[in-house]
This record gives structure tokens, sequence and C-alpha cells, in this order.
DNA sequence: GTCTATAGGCAGATAGAC
DNA sequence: GTCTATCTGCCTATAGAC
């Protein structure tokens, strides 16, 4: 088996592209030129086109990130230590112009809120799921049940907001200042 | 004179779009279209197209919003406090799904900072003028220069993550969670 | 300055051979 | 499942009459 998974290398590269340029501005000749994949592999693996490609995709990346969380959580057990580690990870790629990941999820929330519905509703489920691993590990330190849910709140819009302005200014800086922020929020226990 | 001015009503309606579906899912089509202006006004006004259209208005928008941090600084001199009723301000409109204005600069922002260096441009410029309005709004109520700068730095970040979330979620809690969140962040005066 | 018609290209999608 | 060829339609942009 030469090929190792054609569906998942179309998934991957889709997840970046949409990452780094949006929706709307990647084209699906981009993905299959990228993948070395003929235009009749893409339709056969998602038959509803570039809106399920991309729904797909949102998932895709919604794992990955929730992969990310997980082990910052693994290895760091206070909650806003780890929350702060994560920040700061994310910040360091702004630093050198060629280590831009883009924006994972975000961008195409932005974009697709108002005129695409399924999509929209891809975006909100992956933010739910980061929200709620943010809710469990505030909990799990023995936090209040309000303030953990306060925490995952602001966590979506404080990462989102982050990398939005280190993206526009492609400077890691407003990054590192929500990562130093987050001590003043959530500095009591209960 | 019947028109009172085709470009300045071009301006405002390109505005409105790209706020509510982006840069790349709006065509110049459907901006003349719904200006009832013909082709030709639209490339008399803009000869440089899509791309100087979008600047001018990343720059009507931008003076919108200036305007309007400036209304909310006029009404309340405490800056914590008006920072709070400006984002509450904006949370209102996503209680009812027509009231929904959309995103002022953030989405063409991520769309654009990456592939887009003249819009890029531009859109950091307008993000730089709500922040000094933020700094000089802290100096003058006596913060330090390094809190006042540090507010100006959060305050992007605060109502476009907070924006992004409200939208996507269509509920105005997640920016209602970053207005009250304000006051932990800049309690100490100095 | 105003307006119409159209060029030229690329998008997403499909048909059908293998 | 893989791959090629092609369709249809929309996009930005332009030419040129008035």
């Amino acid at each position: 088996m030469i090929k190792k998974d054609s569906k998942e290398k179309i998934l991957e590269i889709a997840s970046r592209l949409f990452q780094l340029q949006g929706y709307h501005a990647t084209g699906l000749n981009q993905i299959i030129k990228e993948s070395g994949l003929p235009k009749g592999s893409l339709y056969h693996h998602f038959p509803n086109g570039k809106e399920e490609l991309a729904i797909e995709a949102v998932k895709y990346t919604s794992l990955y990130i929730e992969e990310k969380i997980i082990s910052f959580f693994e290895n760091e057990s206070d909650p806003i230590a780890a929350m702060q580690s994560f920040i700061i990870d994310t910040a360091n790629q702004f630093r050198k112009p060629e280590d831009i990941k883009g924006i994972p999820i975000g961008l195409l929330a932005c974009e697709t809120a108002l005129i695409n519905e399924p999509l929209r509703l891809a975006c909100m489920n992956a933010f739910h799921n980061w929200e709620q691993l943010i809710v469990n590990k505030f909990k799990e330190a023995g936090y209040k049940q309000e303030l953990a849910e306060k925490a995952g709140i602001l966590f979506n819009s404080l990462t989102g907001g982050g990398i939005m302005q280190s993206i526009t200014n492609k400077d890691p800086r407003p990054l590192i200042a929500i990562a130093e922020a987050i001590p003043l929020l959530f500095s009591k226990k209960g």
C-alpha cells in the first residue's frame, strides 16, 4: 500500500490552508494540487464538496488543538500556569514569519458565522470542546463551578483575540500580554 | 444634485458587507447591485479595484469605531467603566440576529494578514488608532504609562476575541464576560 | 463622470473511462 | 477507488459609447 491514506492527506492539507488563508480564499484546486491527488479523489471522499471538506477539516483541526491542550494540562497541574504555557507556546510561532501556522478555527468561524450555518455549527462545536477541557481542568484543581465556567468562556475569547492581534501585527507580544494577564483573572480559589 | 455622494455610498455598503461576510466572500457585483450604481462608477472612484476599495472601507470603518470610542469616553471619565460600557454596547447587537453588524476590522485582518500585505497594513493601522485612544484615556486618568500601554494592547485582543465568540455562538455572553473581567485587569493605579 | 457590454480567468462541480 | 476532461457560472477587470 503506497498511499498512506489519501483522505487524511487531503484533510491535513485543507486544514492547514484554511487556517492560513481562510475558507473563501482557499480553492479546491489549490488543495488537490498540493496533495498531488486528482480532483475525482477529493469528490470521492467528500461527495458534498467544499463545505463537507471544510466541516471535516474543522473537526480535524479541533482534535489537534484538543490534544495540544491536554498535553499542556498533563505537564502542569496548576490550571493557570498550564493555560499560560499554552498561550506562550501559541505566541512563539509569531517570532518568525515562516513558523506561523495561521488561525486554528477562528478565521473560518468569523468568515462563516453569518453566511454558512453548517460551518458555523462545526466551529461552535470545536470552541465548545476546548472550553470543556478548561472547565474540567479548573474544577479538578478545586475551583468553584462558577469560576471554572468563567475560565472556559474567557479562554476562547482571550486566545482568539490574542491570535488575531498577533497575526495582524506579526508580533508575539499581544498573545504574551494575554498570558501575563491570566493570573489576574482567575486568582481566587473557592 | 440628486445623488448625495456615490463614492461614500459605495464605501458605506462595502464597509457593511466586508464586516458581515468578509473580503473574499463579498463580490463587487453584490456591492454595486446594492448601491444601484453601475460598475463603471465603482472603478471610476476606485481605479485599483477591489483591493483599493477594501483599504478605503477599512479606513471608513476604523473612523466610525474611533468616533464611537470617543463618544463613550466623553460620557464617562473612568476609563474602566467607559471601556465596559463600550463592550456591553457591542455585545447587545448579539441579542437579536437582525441587529448583528458583523466584525468591524478583525475579519478582514484575519483573512488578509498572511496573503495581502496592503490590506494587512490597513487593518494594523486601524487597530493601532483604537489602541492609542485607550492609552491616552488611561494616561489622562492618571494611570502609569506602562499600565496604560498594557490596557491599549489588551483592548483590541479582548474585544476582537469576544466578538469572535459572540458572533460564532450568536450569544452576547462571551462579550459580557469580557466586560466583567475588565476591572480585574486594570484595577491598580500608579 | 455615467453607464453598458463583455472579456478572460478561475471557481466548484460533474461525467464517465479505467 | 483513481483519474481526466469538461461544464457552467461567477469573479474581477476593462473598453468604449454617451
